[in-house]
DNA sequence: ATAGGCGCCTGCTGGC
DNA sequence: TGCCAGCAGGCGCCTA
């Protein structure tokens, strides 16, 4: 589900409802997360102000007074929302934060549960977690000496390139495949093969597609939700995504969507440059 | 070290 | 109507 845009509307929705507001009581679901949630955690975060609601990848950082970082991550049908304390709880909600004023209650909802929510004790503890996954940079503003430097370096072709959150940080399966079909890039071309232009298209075509996705609030296919609850509109934009068998917006040819890196990729056999 | 495959979970859809 | 296979936006672990 989520990736940068999603995680990035979640993160400019909540700031506003969650800045300035102190966690009075939270608690837990029964069923574990992937990572689980530590009962030791809620006494941490009680009492403690939201100073700052930040994205890093596909991570959602809430920066504590105290110095702590609350940070949450969607897996594929994670939901984090800030809504009124007496709305229902909605089955499958793992978390709960209550927050004092008018703040409502922050909810963590996962169908799947291949989310997580994870308190560090500090920034540092948080850039070694990081550090340690080997995250890559965000990708606005991309170095391209480093751009071109990985995709050189590597002998995996372009979607299993963007999909490693090493080099670039926040790529997911949707927007693998529309910055591909942005840049008339094939999926399948090895990486190493992209000359300086091309390099530049792809890392150009990249920001293209988040930010027109930021734009539309995301893309709700079916969990997705922003941090005030509303589903995202980018899904009716999408290019070659889940279009198997419609034409290709560019040349009419039908796309096609083969298994790759061992996910569904959506592509134009006409317009998109393999070899 | 790197690349590919599998499994984790639940729910929905389409074919029979 | 019921059943079952296949599929889904992510990632981490295992193996070769």
């Amino acid at each position: 589900m989520p990736e940068l845009p999603e995680v990035e509307t979640v993160v400019r929705e909540l700031r506003p409802l969650l800045v300035g507001r102190r966690i009075q009581k939270s608690w837990a679901g029964r069923l574990a997360l992937r990572k689980p949630w530590r009962r030791a955690w809620h006494g941490r975060v009680a009492g403690r102000r939201v100073a700052g609601v930040r994205r890093r990848g596909k991570w959602v950082v809430l920066d504590l007074d105290d110095g702590q970082r609350l940070v949450f991550h969607l897996g594929m049908t994670g939901q984090l929302t800030a809504t009124p304390a007496d709305a229902p709880i909605a089955d499958h909600t793992h978390l709960i934060f209550d927050l004092d004023g008018e703040g409502g209650r922050l909810r963590f909802r996962d169908v799947r549960r291949f989310g997580s929510a994870t308190l560090f004790a500090d920034d540092a503890e948080l850039e070694a977690f990081f550090a340690a996954a080997g995250l890559g940079p965000e990708p606005f503003d991309l170095d391209p000496v480093y751009w071109r430097g990985r995709l050189a370096g590597t002998a995996r072709n372009l979607k299993a390139v963007l999909l490693d959150q090493r080099l670039v940080a926040g790529v997911g399966n949707i927007y693998a495949d529309e910055a591909l079909f942005e840049a008339r890039l094939h999926p399948t071309r090895l990486a190493s093969t992209l000359d300086a232009r091309a390099a530049a298209r792809l890392r150009r075509a990249v920001e293209t597609v988040l930010k027109r996705a930021i734009k539309r609030r995301g893309a709700s296919i079916r969990d997705y939700v922003g941090g005030d609850g509303r589903r995202g509109e980018m899904q009716y934009e999408f290019r070659v995504y889940g279009r198997t068998g419609e034409p290709c917006p560019r040349c009419g040819t039908p796309i096609r969507r083969v298994r790759l890196a061992g996910r569904s990729t959506h592509f134009c056999p006409q317009c998109q440059e393999g070899v």
